[in-house]
DNA sequence: GCATAATGTTGACAACGTAAACATGCAGTT
DNA sequence: AACTGCATGTTTACGTTGTCAACATTATGC
């Protein structure tokens, strides 16, 4: 007799064979067990585990565990794109402001979400990837950048060179804040008296003066004969 | 009969049970490998292979693969600071360009060694390991910067602000600059009409004026009125 | 309603990290 | 010169992983 119990023993929904949301949840657990451990020890055999789905389900999703990573940095991007456009519509009468507030968000949301920001850059996760989707959300979060640069251009308030050179200049050095507090972040937050860990420690603590020093460097300053 | 070179150097003896290099070989190849492809593929199977010993010789040289890695960044740290001391010291007599041409130099390091320069500053490779000579490699070059800097200070050419600060903000911008670029260089340097790309290019191009504005943010301007 | 695409499962394979047990050669003592 | 201990290399083995192929189940558009 017994049934085929084909259809309903556990299952929280009529039927569990078609999970209905893998994709998401996918990532979700993904960013979840980012967070635990590093990147290199997340397998999809576990995270298809985790999500109680067969160990192959995952590839009907993503073609490869770097397509999942690409798809998380693509989802992180525009997540953060979402943070910061506010960020810089609620500062759009003082640029400079603007400036150091659109700094300030990305640090914090970079500390908030390190599993993602970790992807942005680190080409070794996905490297031959190279997906298009992932370029164009990385260049729409930048775009918020260099766009209240051109702002800044137009008032006359920073340097007369391109504005995508002093969009990079702004960025490079906010990117490189938020790595290296990411990776003091990750150590469990032990300062000791090393150097390194002190320097780490203030720059944590003096983020708003550290990023005042980075749009200054490329503020007009002084006498300004423009050409 | 000559036989026993014993003790010279390191003798590629008759025998080849024993290797006599194991150790730096599997760091040098490791290095050539990562050049080649990424980080995430690089296996310590193939590793011994290429070097031609068994697949776990290396296990008597590194207790895990992390273990090499993290062998292979402190190398690079100490590789590093023997390339930044000499252009210290060729600057001594002013600190201001003295800070701009470590930069530089740093730069030039981690362009010319991405394969070395990744292992620094992703955790993902090297996370659990924490290890303590990596931690000393990587405070030793800093404190090349941070020496500089603090005789720029004692000149009275620097913000006055803890040296640590000062120098932590010169390394996160110079550092995210490495980083950026290094992600640019690393994807066959084709630079499309993408704003990101368009930034990398002339952040590449322009690394000397970029370079001077880090340095610019730290100097004390206007009227020094020191306390 | 049915064909078909989308989604999930099972089974398989080669490669990997790494542990254990064993082999070999070198160094220092006697 | 033989003995012994240690560093180094090898073999074998186990469990896990990424991914492919073949198959099962459901959803969807006509």
């Amino acid at each position: 007799m017994g049934v085929i119990m084909t259809v309903s023993t556990k299952h929280r929904s009529a039927s569990n064979y078609h999970h209905g949301d893998l994709r998401q949840q996918l990532i979700d657990v993904a960013c979840q067990q980012l967070l635990e451990s590093s990147a290199d020890q997340l397998s999809l055999r576990a995270l298809a585990r985790r999500v109680g789905v067969s160990q192959t389900a995952p590839y009907r999703h993503f073609e490869s565990k770097n397509a999942l990573f690409a798809a998380i940095a693509t989802q992180g991007f525009e997540l953060m794109t979402e943070d910061l456009l506010p960020v810089a519509a609620r500062h759009s009468d003082d640029i400079v402001q603007a400036t150091v507030e659109l700094g300030l968000a990305y640090i914090r949301w970079s500390l908030r979400h390190p599993e993602k920001y970790q992807l942005f850059f680190d080409s070794s996760l996905l490297d031959p990837v190279n997906h298009a989707a992932l370029k164009l959300a990385g260049a729409e979060c930048f775009a918020v950048l260099t766009g209240t640069i051109q702002r800044g251009k137009d008032q006359g308030l920073f340097l007369d060179k391109p504005v995508e050179l002093l969009a990079g200049t702004i960025w490079a050095s906010v990117h490189g804040l938020a790595s290296l507090l990411r990776n003091q972040v990750r150590r469990h937050a032990e300062f000791t008296d090393n150097p390194t860990d002190q320097a780490s420690r203030l720059l944590i603590e003096e983020q708003r003066y550290v990023m005042t020093l980075f749009v200054n460097s490329i503020q007009r300053q002084g006498e300004p004969d423009a050409t």
